[in-house]
DNA sequence: AGACTAACCGGAGAACTCTCCACTTACAAG
DNA sequence: CTTGTAAGTGGAGAGTTCTCCGGTTAGTCT
């Protein structure tokens, strides 16, 4: 008897067909991008094996980058759960110097590990650059180095900090530079040491 | 009888035809971009507008980002003779951090005047952005870095100073968050003195 | 159960980027 | 001037992304 109540003044509920159609395009198309690659992603070849029209594709996603993003989206929200109400370093309770530190290393991390997938996102309009996730992070940073360093014009700061941490310019080092990911994050802490 | 001498172990000089060509469909395509925009640039347009067929656009230029590259090309190059071998504060002769700052402001400016086709060229794989010109500009940055701030990683400065002059991060600072190019400009500085 | 309707569906088709290759042409050499 | 040929040409077509809309259905209301 698990059925959805209607809630006054909020959107319908998603169909359950449509929430099956859903799940079953994000469970394909991560399987192809796990073994053709995020940048052969084709959404046609996405309907296909997921027997839906490309019409359904993209009224669940908007776009090829809607898609992208809604598998980058599990982990986008544990990270935003780690620093906004975890434990510390990155979460509340550490001093906002160390919390900076933190959340840009746990950013380099999230960058190289779906490395292919923001790839993908940041090669998008400018629009999914900056909205959604970027926006959260810039307002975290930018409210913690406020704190850290009061005075200086922390949203700029934020920017700042932010660019270098981008899935481009990290593929770039560490494929052209032959740099870790451990090198990026030392880099980035000189960076806030001289700071 | 400007006829075209052979020279020995040089590539064969472009077709007298070829030229023409590219030259028209330089022409064109800035044409289109002035009046549609560059996000709107159509290259079967553009070869139809030049009376040649698309194909010969592709051989001509690779690929969209090799056109639009080309419309780059001359600013560019200007650019390029100016911090190499152009007066000071830009060009030899100031001392490094200040020729650090010079050359970070007309980067800035660079970006904001030719706003629309960086933003193009940012948006095309990665071997465009990071090859040529950004290579080019790295190095004279790291060079610097390396007078100014000896004992820092030069390399991973220069990557982390440039990441913010990026196209679409100064599109989304000037309209959404209203900032000038001197508001940017300004932020570079902040955070120059700040190293 | 039956009917109503908002939400959903699929696939044809428009617009684009880029490839391929049979044909054409500029121009250096004889 | 003629000729050989490397360079150049153009357009058909493959493969994409995304839009549109007539037909279908899940879920609710009586």
């Amino acid at each position: 008897m698990t059925r959805e109540l209607p809630i006054a003044g909020q959107p319908p509920a998603e169909r359950a067909d449509a929430a099956r159609n859903r799940q079953k395009i994000i469970e394909v198309a991560a399987r192809m991008i796990a073994t053709h690659g995020a940048d052969n992603l084709s959404l046609d070849e996405v309907a296909r094996e997921a027997n839906v029209g490309v019409g359904t594709v993209y009224r669940r996603f908007g776009d090829r980058t809607g898609l992208i993003y809604a598998l980058i989206d599990a982990q986008e929200r544990e990270f935003q759960a780690a620093f906004m109400t975890g434990p510390p370093p990155v979460g509340p309770g550490a001093p906002p110097a160390e919390r900076v530190r933190a959340f840009l290393h746990a950013l380099v991390d999230r960058k190289v590990s779906q490395r292919e997938l923001f790839l993908q996102l940041e090669s998008g309009p400018p629009s999914a650059r900056f909205g959604g996730p970027y926006r959260v992070h810039h307002t975290h940073l930018a409210t913690l180095l406020a704190q850290a360093r009061p005075g200086a014009d922390a949203r700029f700061l934020a920017d700042a900090l932010l660019a270098p941490i981008n899935a481009s310019l990290i593929s770039h080092q560490q494929s052209e530079r032959g740099m870790t990911a451990e090198a990026i994050k030392t880099g980035m802490d000189d960076l806030l040491r001289l700071l």
